[in-house]
RNA sequence: AGGGGUAUGGGGUAAUUGGCAGCCCGCCGGAUUCUGGUUCCGUCAGUCUAGGUUCGAGUCCUAGUACCCCUGCCA
């Protein structure tokens, strides 16, 4: 190929600086995001997002939103009040929202002045007799019999294709190129196809609709595009590309430069496979929170921001590669350890009695909503003497390095008083179902006077003000694959996930607060994004790090 | 089969174009800490293979190997 770009975490960039700097395109930088609106923008469209509307603002220019509307089959106006969301969603404002569409007339005209020059020609063949005269990887096409028709004919013919004359795929506009070319996009490939359809932007007007490779460099063109960015399959379109351009009459044609989609490990990002999730029933549609759409994890409670940080952190290059998920979950932790209130719930249940407590008494206690961030203030929570702890938290038998409560054990619970555990009550069958302690009175607030440490802070629920909350659990991010697909992973990652799990108890009045689609950090457990639609719904955005995976290493 | 692309610690990604292989995630260890979290510090570990050029090679040359993309009237 061409001009093979240097290869590094941010080549597009290098290339921008370079146009610039030999005075190219007038010092004018602009980009242009072109998804075909035929399903929902998911993590892989973001990388190209940020890349696009991330490149056009830091040098000045413009990035349009273009919805790549070629082909009138496959395409829903539905799709394309989703991207505009999705995109703004993000943080990204469209300099100008244009469809593919809208260049119909200009490129049927270009698609004429071709016509008239010889480097076009209308092909009375059907699709199989011109694929079958492609060729094939290192053998040669054949030459279609209708190539060297004088252009005046083939003028007529394309003018009859676009009255209407011709039923669907009777005849199509093909380049005049090279049928021996090593490249396949080389060998006379189709421009115009004919679809007697209708189309969600031009209605009926048109029954002749461009392909990819004949609308998109020249919508570029038309729009004023600098750098046309895009993935690393249409590498071998670039030539294509160029060749339509240099022989339209465009000044100072697009450059397409071309970087690795992304991918993550425990993810699809095929629209196929999400497609046939939604389809099946899978999951509950576009938006389910396992779904690696824009919407599935803003509804998982992902940070735009942990989205677009991600996406730049990983780079642009040309190298194929499958990003790790926890990457991209430790870009979530981090922003949302900056932003998430903190809230006390308990997972697994077990009843903590403090025995010395006087009877009937409730207290309040303060505790800071986000000890990253003091402005997000105070709240006051309830105590009292009879509490959910964690049952993690308690173990009549403490392994080594356990630090948490244990009999005999003092530990201090967050924000209120430290206790002992005494001794413990079993049901029948020898499962400690209670735990009896005694708090020091003269500990509230959680220090004790006379400076003694303890080694473990615990959260807690008082069982008087505990109320159920529902929490969708999710294994692992995501799914990995499309039901019935040979991958090996697929199914035994999703049962799991889609059951809903109760998640113990509410103590804490302001968790009621918590607006839809606040992600709450529950101490020691993981962010938790309150559901839009369904008050009392929490998902699970993400554990903490590494979540109790440490602990069970260190107890053996 | 032909063409193109890409190979750097466990996973990613840099290296001023021939000059001390750096950074992020992870792991492990330490310090701080009202949660074993956060924050901070530190450790471990890498140039696909075989030759060659050179004072010096991740980088240049030769020959291999592996993976990805390309024969839609999809994008």
């Amino acid at each position: 190929m061409t001009d093979s770009p240097t290869v590094n975490n941010d080549f597009i960039r290098d290339i921008v600086r370079a146009d610039l700097a030999a005075g190219r395109y007038g010092g004018r930088v602009q980009t242009r995001f072109p998804p075909e609106p035929n399903g929902y923008l998911h993590i892989g469209h973001a990388k190209a997002i940020v890349q696009d509307f991330g490149v056009a603002r830091d040098f000045g220019g413009v990035c349009n939103l273009r919805l790549d509307d070629t082909n009138p089959g496959t395409e829903e106006a539905e799709f394309v009040e989703s991207i505009k969301e999705d995109i703004a969603w993000l943080g990204y404002t469209p300099g100008r929202v244009v469809h593919a569409s809208d260049y119909f007339f200009q490129l049927y005209e270009w698609a004429e002045y071709l016509v008239e020059r010889g480097l076009a020609y209308v092909d009375d063949q059907d699709g199989e007799t011109i694929s079958a005269q492609r060729g094939g990887f290192g053998s040669p096409g054949v030459e279609s019999p209708f190539r060297d028709r004088p252009a005046a004919e083939s003028l007529d013919l394309l003018r009859r294709m676009r009255a209407g004359e011709f039923p669907d795929g009777s005849r199509c506009l093909r380049a005049r190129i090279d049928m021996q070319a090593e490249n396949m996009w080389l060998r006379d490939p189709v421009m115009y196809r004919i679809r007697h359809a209708h189309h969600h932007n031009t209605g009926d007007a048109w029954c002749l609709y461009p392909t990819y490779d004949w609308a998109h460099g020249q919508s570029d063109a038309i729009e004023g595009v600098t750098h046309s960015l895009c993935t690393l399959e249409f590498d071998s379109h670039r030539p294509l590309y160029d060749w339509f351009l240099a022989h339209l009459p465009v000044a100072e044609p697009p450059r397409q430069y071309e970087f690795a989609r992304l991918e993550l490990t425990h993810t699809i990002t095929s629209k196929r496979r999400l497609k046939a999730l939604v389809d099946q029933g899978i999951v509950d549609g576009w938006d389910d929170p396992r779904m690696p759409t824009l919407r599935g994890m803003r509804r998982r409670g992902y940070p735009a921001a942990a989205v677009r940080d991600f996406c730049t952190a990983i780079g642009t290059t040309r190298n194929n590669s499958v990003k790790a998920i926890e990457e991209f979950e430790s870009f979530v932790r981090r922003e949302l350890n900056r932003t998430a209130q903190r809230r006390m719930a308990v997972l697994r249940p077990i009843r903590l009695v403090l025995t010395n407590w006087p009877a009937g008494t409730v207290e309040y206690v303060e505790l800071a909503n986000n000890p990253e961030n003091p402005a997000d203030g105070t709240r006051s929570v309830p105590f009292s003497g009879e509490l959910y702890i964690e049952a993690d938290d308690f173990a009549e038998v403490p392994p080594p390095k356990f630090f948490r409560l244990s009999p005999g054990r003092e530990v201090r619970l967050r924000g209120a008083y430290f206790v002992t555990a005494t001794d413990v009550i079993k049901d029948a069958d020898g499962a400690v179902v209670q735990v009896n302690a005694t708090y020091d009175p003269a500990t509230r607030g959680g220090d004790a006077p006379d400076g003694r440490k303890v080694k473990s802070t615990m959260h807690w629920v008082s069982v008087p003000h505990a109320t159920p909350i529902d929490v969708a659990l999710y294994e692992r991010l995501f799914v990995t694959a499309a039901p019935g697909e040979a991958t090996g992973e697929a199914l035994d990652d999703l049962n799991p996930n889609s059951r809903e799990l109760l998640l113990g108890c509410r103590g804490e009045p302001a968790l009621a607060d918590c607006a839809p689609g606040q992600v709450v950090q529950f101490e020691r457990l993981g962010y938790f994004a309150a559901d839009a639609d369904r008050p009392g719904l929490f998902h699970r955005t993400v554990g903490l790090k590494d979540e109790w995976a440490a602990v069970q290493r260190r107890q053996g």
